[in-house]
DNA sequence: CGCGTGATTGAAACCCTTCAAGTTTAGTGG
DNA sequence: CCACTAAACTTGAAGGGTTTCAATCACGCG
């Protein structure tokens, strides 16, 4: 059970770097599992969150609720897929984001400290990590651009040639929050686009 | 000239990690120093980047250019703040972005192979790195929140509480392109804002 | 001084939201 | 397995915020 979702976790390491099988069990060490059922919550705004968290399978979302106390969802993550308030985590402050399981998730749990350890254990994860970190901060980079640039329409074109696999895994009043669109509009958009062919 | 510019960065590294006066030596020696008049470029888009920035005097600005020929400000960079396309830079891959100068500026400018013996070679220098780099991602994060949850005038009062120095130092049309609203948006929003005091 | 760039202001058009109602889908208990 | 219910999705109409286009104003600089 939890064997498999580590495996999860050693395809994705092995595909980044070249770790011995001692490295793979400091890794082992070092995190915890948690399953979690559609719609239960791994954070709640307000918490100090304690792990980062890698999805071995499900999908989680990531989301703020704003002042009308309206859900706006920053973020999806599915398998191999981190999900962590460094900041917050690091500087032991109140997190202002929910994160709960769209669907039954298992999660690998790393703590601060455990993630120190493999930084210093393990030879190559440190320029993995850096590499991944690196491509999150373009993914969002291109997110504020598309918001800045893109109509509604186009963002959700966009959306569906990139994460395109886990729009029909999301609700789409989810997908919506995602967008920054009403479910409304998203309806319109997608018979709009329907049509045209 | 160059010193006072060094010392801009020394400053930067001192405030985040112990650093010996041998550290220093080693980030001098893989650091070179360009001018910029203001609105000379730093990089264009379609060009693969060679180097990370960090401004040591003066501001740049980071943007695309999208398919109507319309530049859409991504993020400012004033002193002591790192510009870079990493994900590009690594890869090199032509980065679709644009970055010149909104003032005259100093630049210290970084190699991929430098910023590698920075983080082989001096100790420390790859956590606070690591900070540097995951608190600029919670910015992002905290930006694509407010696209998502704000007005144009929320955002407008956001980016002034948050970069309000910023505001002053550059025209009114680039920091509409940044918040995402036409330059005549921003003005009525300013005008509105007047008006209510 | 006059030219060019940026800022302002007005009016029309457009995209998107909100509200409201109806329809479909999915889940639950009998 | 069906019936019932709640949730999600769709569709329509009205309203609001933003854009676009156009004209005017303000200012710095050669």
């Amino acid at each position: 059970m939890s064997e498999a979702a580590f495996d999860v976790l050693r395809g994705y390491l092995a595909a980044r770097g070249q770790f011995s099988d001692g490295d793979f069990a400091i890794v082992r060490g070092v995190v915890q599992f948690r399953n979690l059922s559609a719609g239960e919550f791994l954070q709640r705004g307000g918490e100090v969150p304690r792990y980062a968290a890698f999805v071995a399978s499900g999908c989680l979302r990531n989301y703020v609720i704003d002042a009308k106390g309206k859900e706006h969802i920053v973020q999806f993550a599915a398998e191999t897929w981190w999900l962590s308030d460094n900041v917050s985590m690091m500087t032991k402050t109140p997190s202002q984001y929910f994160v709960d399981a769209v669907e039954d998730t298992t999660v690998l749990l790393l703590e601060p400290a455990g993630h120190a350890m493999l930084l210093d254990r393990v030879r190559g994860y440190a320029a993995a990590f850096q590499t991944g970190v690196q491509k999150h901060a373009a993914a969002k980079d291109q997110r504020i651009v598309s918001s800045l640039t893109a109509s509604a329409e186009d963002r959700y074109l966009e959306f569906m040639k990139t994460y395109g696999s886990i729009a029909q895994r999301v609700p789409q009043f989810m997908l919506a929050s995602y967008l920054g669109v009403s479910p409304e509009t998203l309806s319109r958009i997608r018979k709009h686009l329907s049509q045209q062919r």
